[in-house]
DNA sequence: CCACTAATGCAACAGTGTTGCATTTGAAGG
DNA sequence: CCTTCAAATGCAACACTGTTGCATTAGTGG
């Protein structure tokens, strides 16, 4: 049962790499295939820790940058930075969701969770700027960080 | 008359650091100077790449991320990240005048730009989260960046 | 199955930020 | 002034994140 959502997930995701025009490779779909089961943006060390599927060896470092920089490039994955400075991939269909409501930023752990209000629409823009996203974030400690301070 | 400035300005510094209760020293002074005078946050690069005052020894990097922590520990500095993942530094008592408008992040530069839009009032919250900043943040590409794409 | 390009693995590097420890210095009192 | 002592500094070494170069491997299209 689980193996065959697994495998389901494993298909699509070779799917959205072949019609995004580049070379399906396993690393590129256990990366996206990670992106798209995960509920928050992860960074590139905590998918270096991602267990290895089945018997799979180990994505090289580097390897593990270049799949997501790759992702990146061709629409299927995006990029941002957390509070600690440490930069965060998602699957590109979930950013559809999570353009239509606010975000909050752990300064603790660096998560981002999501809350319900929608942003407002964005202002005006001095010429010669390109907007490329609209961001609305609160940014404090979140419940399990901020236990044990006063 | 410049002259004069500079000393008026670094007596202020100086003023807010003993006041903040902790030991006033040439690097403190210098930095703080620096952050009160900067139109925009800055990076520990940015600063590390300030011109000595007046024969002032150049300040040690290690101590430099010090002072920039220790003047963030007493309220004087507030830190942030950049689009880029860096660090970013700016005087407390100019938040106050930022926290009243939007903020556009060139993804290029890192560059910190001032809008005149108000950000909306931030939203419920979870059982449990603490709240330290409200970010309404546009990002993209700013005029010097985006010249050369198409 | 072949050929050709794109992707990978490995080593070495760069930038940013941290830790440990010996030395210096600011500030408080004598 | 001079003494004292915690706090701040300078330096070396380190950790983490991300990048570059290059030889080898593996998709893809024929
Ligand atoms: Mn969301
Ligand atoms: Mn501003
Ligand atoms: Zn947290
Ligand atoms: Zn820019």
């Amino acid at each position: 049962m689980a193996r065959a959502t697994a495998t389901t997930e494993d298909s699509l995701s070779s799917e959205l790499i072949r019609a995004a025009g580049v070379k399906v490779t396993r690393g590129r779909v256990r990366v996206l295939d990670a992106l798209r089961a995960a509920r928050q943006p992860l960074s590139h060390a905590e998918m270096e820790a991602l267990p290895a599927g089945a018997g799979d060896a180990a994505i090289d470092r580097v390897t593990l940058y270049r799949v997501l920089d790759s992702l990146v490039a061709c629409g299927l994955a995006l990029k941002a930075v957390d509070t600690r400075g440490v930069f965060r991939f998602s699957a590109a269909g979930s950013q559809r969701q999570h353009a239509k409501h606010v975000h909050f930023r752990c300064t603790g752990c660096g998560g981002v969770f999501c809350l319900k209000a929608e942003p407002p629409p964005p202002p005006r823009l001095p010429r010669g700027f390109r907007l490329q996203q609209v961001e609305f974030d609160l940014r404090g400690l979140c419940a399990g960080c901020g236990a044990g301070t006063s």
